[in-house]
DNA sequence: GCGCGCCATCTTCCATGCAAGATGGAATAC
DNA sequence: GTATTCCATCTTGCATGGAAGATGGCGCGC
């Protein structure tokens, strides 16, 4: 169930052709999908497939055929016979991704909550853990080092739900929504709560109330949710 | 941001659904993914995709295509320099849509209910109106009407939550489970209980109560998951 | 100057060819 | 009889060429 992907540094540059790995398509798809993330193809520029897979090193094909991946992905869209437009995120859609992920953290939590209590201690502990490194983060001032511990936090929380289709849905979300984040990591004032929201998580969980666990996860997107939209709208930001 | 989906699921503009007979990638698309949901194409089916180029009267690219996409849907498997494999569902898979669905339920009726007045008590009374055509099914000894009203009700919740990307997941998630859904419509006992919950949901809708929405949306899904996943280890369905 | 149509050009879509990996069965060794 | 090897065949991965649609600029009419 698992697709396979290549987590390999991306070189945006010269495609050397060296070790044969997996297929051209996972090597195109991981290239322009990292190319997404990091922003070297800017939301709204409209690339040639015959211009990427030049850069690529590689024929028209896999990079097509790693473009419907990506346009499934929700990050392109593949205008017929126009090209591939990197798409935009709108506050709209950071709504919409909200939503989602409030529906799916808040289940995840509650199941993890109902684990084995070996299991659940296991998972309260691997959480309070990434909690740790984001309040070690925040008393040093390093923003990234939060947020990477942020999201190693619901990633870890996601992963103990043990539910692959979940997984590849936030998976997914995120690779959406990786861009925004990057962006308004600077604007969000309350690092603080988070850190106490993420305790109250692990703690629900460590205790095995799920009750308790689904609502602080909610909770806890709905407030960052909250207080990120109407950022989003008062800096005008209308493409992330 | 609404891809052309052959099956037309769509965000809410004005503009109708021309369904554009233009991409022979989008038919190929189409017809697959029927045939795996009505069983043509039997799960543990290895095709070969010269084989169905050639029963579509097609080339042999725009099936590859098409496979990719099911396969990011999740309904086969491309097997490399093998053939396209029909995936089964096994019980875990219906446990793992389970828990997708009764989040995403969950946050769709708790949308709803937040809603203008007006438009709250627009999307009850279509609730209530998909709710009175699984009664009369019911009444009536119609399973299959019955499972077509129920559907229904569920789709029109999750369109009114007013969320494509929500919409998109389910709408996935249900591409993969609508054999086992058929297979298992005779299994299901209790039929009048589901309609009571429904009841219960629109209620909640119509009178903005969020948590009551949310409560009354997950609980009658999370019912209906441990009503059907033993079910499922009693006969041994293995394999969906 | 201004609007309109035409066409050169750019782009994807799809068919097809070639190469390489995977497989099953036959032939062989023992 | 059993295990092993080899090869004919089937399969997809990828490259490439022709075809058709989309676009923007240029010239023409006014």
């Amino acid at each position: 169930m698992a697709r396979a992907r290549a987590d390999g540094t991306s070189e945006a540059q010269g495609a050397e052709e060296g070790e044969k790995r997996g297929s051209l398509v996972d090597d195109a798809y991981a290239a322009m999908r990292d190319a997404i993330r990091d922003a070297s193809f800017a939301p709204g520029y409209q690339a040639s497939e015959q211009e990427i897979a030049l850069r690529l090193g590689m024929s028209r094909t896999p990079v097509h055929e790693a473009a419907i991946r990506l346009q499934e992905d929700g990050l392109v869209r593949v205008l017929p016979r126009k090209g591939i437009l990197i798409l935009a995120l709108a506050p709209d859609d950071m709504r919409e991704i909200y939503d989602v992920v409030i529906a799916m953290d808040g289940r995840a939590a509650e199941l993890v909550a109902v684990l084995p209590e070996a299991a659940r201690l296991a998972a309260a502990q691997t959480l309070d853990a990434h909690t740790d490194a984001m309040a070690a983060a925040h008393a040093g001032g390093d923003l990234p080092g939060w947020g990477v511990a942020d999201a190693a936090f619901h990633a870890a929380l996601i992963a103990q739900a043990r539910n692959g289709r979940m997984s590849r849905i936030v998976q997914a979300i995120n690779d959406q929504s990786h861009r925004a984040r990057m962006l308004t990591l600077n604007l969000r004032p309350t690092l603080a709560a988070s850190i106490a929201e993420h305790r109250r998580i692990a703690q629900a969980i460590r205790t095995g109330s799920a009750g308790a666990a689904l609502d602080a996860a909610r909770q806890h997107r709905i407030r960052a949710r909250n207080e990120l939209l109407p950022l989003l709208e008062r800096f005008g930001l209308k493409h992330l």
